[in-house]
DNA sequence: TGTACATCAGTGAACGCGCGTTCACTGATGTAC
DNA sequence: TGTACATCAGTGAACGCGCGTTCACTGATGTAC
């Protein structure tokens, strides 16, 4: 689906030594063209280009090829989720409570940006070097981690392996997210009522470990 | 990246009356392609045209478009899914142990055939009449309502709602079956424990209702 | 202050490719007489 | 039994398109002298 039509008024040229200025201008392009677009498959180069108002050689003097954009893209995109997480629990001490709200929040963000959300977390699997590690993706999981044994610490979870409880959470989380991103069509259940039902009934399990 | 190299010999053609016949064998390599190349992109028309050892126009003899051979080779997986499940249960009687293998069995196809995994349930929406109820997706949906709701009858969830309970449940299995598929690079834990872990906590709180 | 020159951010045109789909056709199979 | 004909499963070649990427270039900006 091309959007060639939308031509955007050309963008005037950088100053010499300010060539990096166009990089951002285009990753801005690119977010807004996958977001608009459906999927990766349909963010061309050409398309950046024209949202960019640049033509699109000018593309491969900040970007090697499309998959290192399509990365730059992502990892930016990791990193706002991690924010936007984060920033819902500025205001809130109990870690459980933290628990609940993060996962509430995560679910927020990818209803708010399906698009972006398919990209981190349902595209395919990129190779060796873009590693979750290294995307930023690592760091909103520390967070996690980090809340998940503060619940332990206070003794509202009684189970021992942090690191298992708390890819469970992200799991359960991921699963109502990308299950209402995915299929927008099925009949689901008021979503806040789900997301709820979902975190209760998995915190409950937390709490009385067998 | 098409695979046109690996040529099947030409298959013969049908007798008369028997047309139907190629639909099988296109469905069957679509199926094939699908698997082997990455995502529904890379399943070009010409690529299964080639794996059913038949020109392309044939193609368009049983299927209106590329969309609607999509949607066929779907239905296809999405009753295989439900197949696999159901019969991985065929001698569990008791609902509690019945819904947890039903659980397992669920990541278990999923990880067995991710790519198939992704074009159900990672791929992008579908036009209107493409809902998942007329896909057997609802017929699996369905059997693990009655499954929730021979739960609740035994009092092994204190629950009412067997819709919502039902929903967690597909969104919990399907969190960590997506997970898994979307990013394999990620150092998760061992699948099997990671799997018990998610179903006993989920479960241990839908006992406990509160 | 003026001029020749190097830099480099970006352009314009083109490359080769694979794609979904169409269209006029072929030729084996079966039927009517 | 033999022949003319209708059917229809499948072919072969071509269409127009958008794609990622390359390459020789342009022309404004800044620098050296």
């Amino acid at each position: 689906v091309g959007r060639r039509n939308s031509v955007v008024a050309r963008r005037s040229r950088a100053r010499r030594g300010e060539g990096d200025l166009l990089r951002d201008e285009i990753l801005d392009a690119a977010s807004r063209v996958l977001i608009e677009s459906g999927g990766e498959h349909a963010m061309s180069m050409r398309a950046v280009a024209d949202a960019a108002g640049v033509t699109p050689p000018s593309i491969y003097m900040h970007f090697a090829d499309k998959i290192d954009l399509v990365y730059a893209v992502c990892e930016r995109h990791f990193c706002e989720l991690d924010a936007y997480v984060e920033d819902a629990l500025a205001d809130i001490d109990d870690p459980m409570l933290r628990l609940r709200e993060r996962g509430r929040a995560y679910v927020r963000f990818g209803l708010d940006h399906p698009e972006q959300y398919r990209v981190l977390f349902m595209g395919h699997q990129a190779p060796e070097d873009y590693t979750p590690e290294k995307m930023g993706q690592m760091a909103g999981f520390q967070h996690l981690r980090e809340n998940v044994e503060a619940c332990i610490a206070a003794g509202a979870i009684t189970a021992t392996d942090a690191t298992i409880v708390s890819v469970g959470l992200w799991a359960v989380v991921h699963g109502v997210t990308s299950l209402l991103v995915s299929k927008p069509g099925f009949p689901w259940p008021p979503v806040d009522e789900l997301i709820d039902h979902v975190l209760d009934t998995h915190a409950r399990g937390l709490a009385a470990e067998g």
